[in-house]
DNA sequence: TACCATTTTAAGCAAATCTTAAGGAAGCCA
DNA sequence: TGGCTTCCTTAAGATTTGCTTAAAATGGTA
């Protein structure tokens, strides 16, 4: 899942950016209204975070050009106290839902997930064969066997079992579990596949992670 | 643990009250506005479950009216999709969270718990492994031996133990804990973990508080 | 004010993790 | 089959992260 913070003040950002990504989302971040509305345009996001005031362009502003494009993605807004009352405005721009600063991580990380829900189903558990993986525990099991994963080892697994059926391609997964948007001609999937399927246990004929030549993975029920 | 449920829908109501008395919860049934307002005031509830259109009296308006006379009984809003921007007011009038509809019911059912954690969860003592912590007499023991704790160090036993078997964040910790909400980039947290594991004389094979390497920390019974 | 316990910062060290690179294996197409 | 590309595997170097300790800052109290 990937998000897009809007939001000028350094501290914040980071702060967001950090807190979301442990609990492995995908996070950029655009300190200023005009790069945040491009970046926002780009279609790559599940989930929009806006600062309600904002250098360049006004997170409401961002937030109407942004809906005409895309009606589905959802859009939460961080306001201040003082201008609470407007968010009425923002919500009629198409937001989501709204949040006041200052705000705990924890209610605004409900909030996303809240939003999140229906499309993902953001259910702690995810099942792939005799594989569970677990995002509250942090855990991962193959029948009983615990196995021990490593940060990216366990978000590379996790995006494989959510796309589940799916292929996913290099590019995307670069992106989401690397966070990298440009210049990917790098080993790292090769590598953490390699791992991955090592530490699963994954013969030829338990073969959950399968290759797509030319494309990427696929993890399938076999 | 009593709960009222006002909804004006046969089925959903039944639904709910089905699965809600599967959990063990003791559940009534208004299917009207002003009986449910009726209800709620006789004080015998601990948590509300509102829908927010309603024949009679609005979800809303049992919401407001309902807060005058109780301020810490908990309150879930139903909300269907397209009313779901007017929500914003049913939180402003004291609601503590809403479920958009349909939803599934787990995840009423954790939203439920969460607002009735506070309260079922008052017990003073938490218990891991041959550890107990008693937040009523502010004591810390591992077997027969007493542990005097610092507040900090007190504050990061609970939290941990609190949410045993769970991965507790490092962002997460530092907001609950030391409620700081914003970046930080402090080791204070690997210090105070440090200090546990002296004082409580955890070793290698008794390691009841385990490190998630680039997440946090984990209480767990071994 | 001066003392003491507590909290926080800082820094060096150790270890786990991440990334790169390179040689070999396997798949694809003419 | 031969040539090309893509993927697998391994290991070493780079980086990050957490542990530990000591010293500095803080805050309460006599």
């Amino acid at each position: 899942m990937r998000i897009l913070v809007v939001e000028d003040e350094q501290g914040i950002a980071a702060f967001l950016k950090q807190g979301l990504e442990e609990e492995s989302f995908a996070v950029d971040v655009a300190d200023e209204g005009k790069k945040g509305l491009e970046l926002a345009l780009s279609g790559e996001y599940d989930l929009l975070l806006l600062d309600w005031m904002l250098p360049g362009l006004s997170g409401i502003e961002i937030c109407r050009q942004f809906r005409k494009e895309f009606s589905e993605t959802p859009i939460i807004f961080l306001t201040a106290k003082d201008t609470l009352d407007e968010t009425v405005f923002g919500l009629q721009a198409g937001a989501n839902d709204y949040i006041k600063k200052p705000f705990h991580f924890e209610e605004l990380l409900e909030r996303v997930k809240v939003q999140l829900r229906p499309k993902s189903g953001t259910h702690s558990i995810f099942v792939l064969g005799d594989i569970t993986l677990n995002t509250e525990t942090h855990q991962v099991q193959r029948g009983s066997e615990e196995i021990s994963l490593t940060q990216k080892e366990f978000a590379l697994l996790e995006y494989l079992i959510r796309n589940k059926g799916k292929v996913c391609r290099r590019t995307r997964i670069i992106e989401s579990v690397w966070d990298i948007h440009f210049d990917y001609n790098t080993g790292v999937i090769d590598v953490y596949i390699n791992a991955l399927r090592k530490k699963l246990h994954l013969s030829e004929e338990e073969n959950y992670i399968q290759t797509v030549r030319g494309v990427g993975y696929i993890a399938k029920e076999i």
